[in-house]
DNA sequence: CGGATCGTTGACAGGTATCAATGCTGGTGG
DNA sequence: CCACCAGCATTGATACCTGTCAACGATCCG
């Protein structure tokens, strides 16, 4: 993991308090006393496109706020391929297993450069023991894996390649803020959907060719009309 | 929902407290004293093979704990088919989402006969406001259904239909505490795998014929060691 | 005994993996 | 600035796998 310190926000109620997406992040429901509990420093990360963000081998010390940008977590195959088991937002908690004291079950991956802050398991401990706000947020983030989980098995598991392809780029336009969203690469698609990165470029080009999505560069723009008749 | 209440369980200390399977379940960590405060009853419920705990589209006013048996959750697609996305056995909780004040996900439905204790969503908000005990267990719950998920993606949609069903029969014996385990219909087999139920028919009739795998009725038995290879 | 349900198996068509060749693009160094 | 290279996307040919549809067999139950 190169990860790259680049600001030790150890004076956390300055920075956490007023961040602009505390609102979606871990601490949404901490007040301000709250923070004055925080020991560790809370460490602000940034990631280029496909630098690790841990392996499932690292001690799991550590969660992650996503606080701009896209991570996948990925599971190596014995055959040496990979699976995709889930992508990753800003404000999405990564790693939360660690504060079950499992190990990671996955490896995080930076998809595009990422903004991240790390904070210790043992802070959240604590803070778990004196503020009780927290565990509304933890209980909300496992339940967004649990959806999330949900979501892989029912739309991108089920059905033929061709109806996977549309509900992930379906979801991918879904998850994005703007009019268009950041598009895998067709290894990752297929790492995704369980299909080759051969069958993906083909619906893809497939969906290009009949003018449901367009690219530029790694963005894509999809005709969501068209691909909700497809799904 | 034909939910017969076998039992009001209201003097809950004198139930919950001694229950041999306790060290499984929710109240695992619960005092002696902490019993008290509950207020609601705990309600004893058995089912059916077959019958249904829950639906999607239920009130999510109810989480449940299992005694004994198995249950499916299952997702029905649009086309008619549908899609199981999660076992549970005994000591696992079902429908936990319904404390995030989120419906059900899926439907749930007994594949033995089961029994279940059905505990009021309001209660468990209540004991957590109390008593801290009950966070541990329920953080618990969550990483076993992320990590079940993780099982779900990484050993079933993955690979040819053939390495699925040896993947799947393995995670049925492993959790079975018998050396035999219930294997379910070829149709629940095709809707775990994302398969059809042809497939998954011939694939276990090829591993009986090898002498991989002994059915008895509905249970059966299996050689570890080759399916281990097959994987 | 008859009927319903489920499992098994065959034939065939269609979908997907595999392997490999070619095209495209962005970055690097001369 | 351009040529080259590496990595990725696209596409073709082919074999294999799986879905589909249907027939038949086994088992259970009334």
């Amino acid at each position: 993991m190169k990860t790259r310190i680049i600001e030790h926000i150890s004076c956390v109620a300055e920075k956490c308090y007023p961040c602009h997406i505390r609102q979606f992040a871990l601490f949404a429901d901490l007040q301000r006393d709250d923070f004055k509990h925080l020991n560790l420093p809370i460490e602000s990360v940034e990631l280029l496109a496909g630098e690790s963000l841990y392996q499932e081998t690292d001690e799991p010390d550590f969660v992650y706020t996503i606080r701009s940008g896209l991570v996948k977590l990925v599971h190596y195959l014995p055959n040496g391929s990979y699976k995709i088991t889930r992508l990753l937002y800003k404000g999405d908690l990564v790693g939360i297993e660690a504060l079950s004291d499992s190990n990671y079950l996955q490896n995080a991956i930076a998809l595009q450069n990422t903004a991240i802050c790390r904070i210790s398991v043992e802070e959240i401990k604590c803070l778990n023991h004196t503020s009780p706000h927290l565990y509304k947020q933890l209980a909300m983030r496992w339940q967004k894996i649990q959806s999330d989980a949900h979501i892989w098995l029912t739309q991108f598991t089920v059905g033929s390649s061709r109806k996977r392809v549309a509900n992930l780029l379906l979801y991918l336009a879904e998850n994005s803020e703007e009019e268009s969203f950041y598009l895998p690469s067709r290894e990752d698609v297929g790492a995704l959907l369980s299909i080759t990165a051969a069958t993906a470029s083909r619906i893809i080009a497939e969906f290009k060719r009949h003018d449901f999505l367009r690219i530029k560069g790694e963005n894509a723009v999809i005709n969501k009309a068209k691909f909700e008749q497809i799904c």
